[in-house]
DNA sequence: TCTATCTTGGAATAGTCGTTCCAAGTTAGG
DNA sequence: CCTAACTTGGAACGACTATTCCAAGATAGA
């Protein structure tokens, strides 16, 4: 039988989502990657291709571990419109605080990178917005049923728009924009989806986006 | 007296700034560059300076001669909610048909570039951030004067969803959005801010948008 | 322990990157 | 026409790019 790895590829496609993540995957060599991973470059090769099919490997992971649960969990929240604003709080708090700060996220810069015509690529970042819309959608229609909604509201249409401002707080902040700001932009969108003015204006459904500013 | 340039540093400087809008700037070599402009290495730097300083400049000339224009029309136009639909539905319409479908925004595109920690670029995307919320706040004052809007709505707050929804629809258009999807999530956006459920249930202020699907 | 089979480190590949340099060409005032 | 001042084409630069290759090392069944 014939030698096994000598590392774990799991932790190392972690730790090159993490380098594309932070630097974006086009700006970054494999000579960064071999540094990063502590990896030789034949390790690499051998076990992720090139450097396409890795960018792949590290959006996909991306998604699974890192967009997938968060939108799984709004998607099972019951709570309806606070569990929208719940999740706006979470990412501008990631996406402005802590560990990732200023990171953005990783399908939304791929957007914008060279390997966005990459069949793969191009996969995941379709289902990352069929996903994000649809979890948007389902907590937009708990909201419904238990009429926090205001009438007439396109639960699809809103799912997008939210999708769409999601994606325009997490290119914003990899500029360096107030959360402040940001959550202020998600508050108004929520406010508008909310049942009636003089409900939300004496008791907002985001009143916690409030407080966290 | 010395000898007089060979060529014209504006219409350069133009083929340059598409260069970089399409294909981005990260990806694009000087090579390229020579090649779409047809002047000389030598030219190109005694000229607009290296590549940093080249990609600065086509920016600054995207903001002045793209997105200004447009914000100034929006921030002039006396219509109140029309204006804003009418701006997302031209944006719409230029990022998904005709010339530049695809392409994006220069602008949202370089927010995820290597470029973007440059003082010169950082300055023009927050420039941009900052007269694009502006314009979209004179506009929502018009609304608010003319009582195409809902009581409490903070002027403020719903500019900044504005703008953060245009780098949405910028960004997903990049990658080859249904332009349909991305009326319909303004569209929700605008009857939020409306003034009535009731009034923009049966004569939306956004009717032109959904027109247009 | 032997050996087939895989992994690994690291050299080497051809190509591209941004940038610099210089001789040759071009201009306009004197 | 002369010449100072500038522009231009194109070669050349070292540093980087992704990728390939191979000898040496490691493994586990026979």
């Amino acid at each position: 039988m014939p030698d096994v790895k000598h590392f774990d590829p799991d932790a190392a496609l972690e730790q090159v989502m993490r380098l594309f993540w932070e630097r974006g995957a086009d700006v970054t060599g494999i000579a960064d990657v071999v540094q990063a991973t502590g990896l030789s470059r034949s390790s690499l090769y051998a076990t992720f291709g090139g450097k396409e099919r890795l960018q792949a490997a590290a959006l996909g992971r991306y998604l699974e571990r890192r967009s997938r649960p968060v939108f799984d969990a709004l998607a099972a929240d019951r709570r309806g419109l606070p569990a929208i604003a719940s999740f706006f709080e979470q990412l501008v708090a990631a996406r402005c605080t802590g560990e990732h700060a200023r990171w953005g996220c990783l399908v939304t810069n791929t957007h914008t990178g060279a390997g966005r015509e990459l069949p793969e690529v191009r996969q995941v970042l379709d289902a990352h917005h069929a996903e994000l819309r649809a979890a948007m959608r389902a907590a937009l229609t708990v909201a419904a049923g238990l009429g926090q909604v205001r009438p007439g509201l396109d639960a699809d249409a809103a799912a997008e728009t939210l999708a769409l401002l999601a994606y325009g707080v997490n290119l914003r902040s990899r500029a360096g924009a107030d959360p402040g700001d940001l959550l202020a932009g998600v508050r108004a969108v929520l406010d508008g989806f909310a049942r009636t003015v003089t409900e939300t204006a004496t008791e907002p459904v985001t009143d916690t986006v409030t407080e966290e500013r």
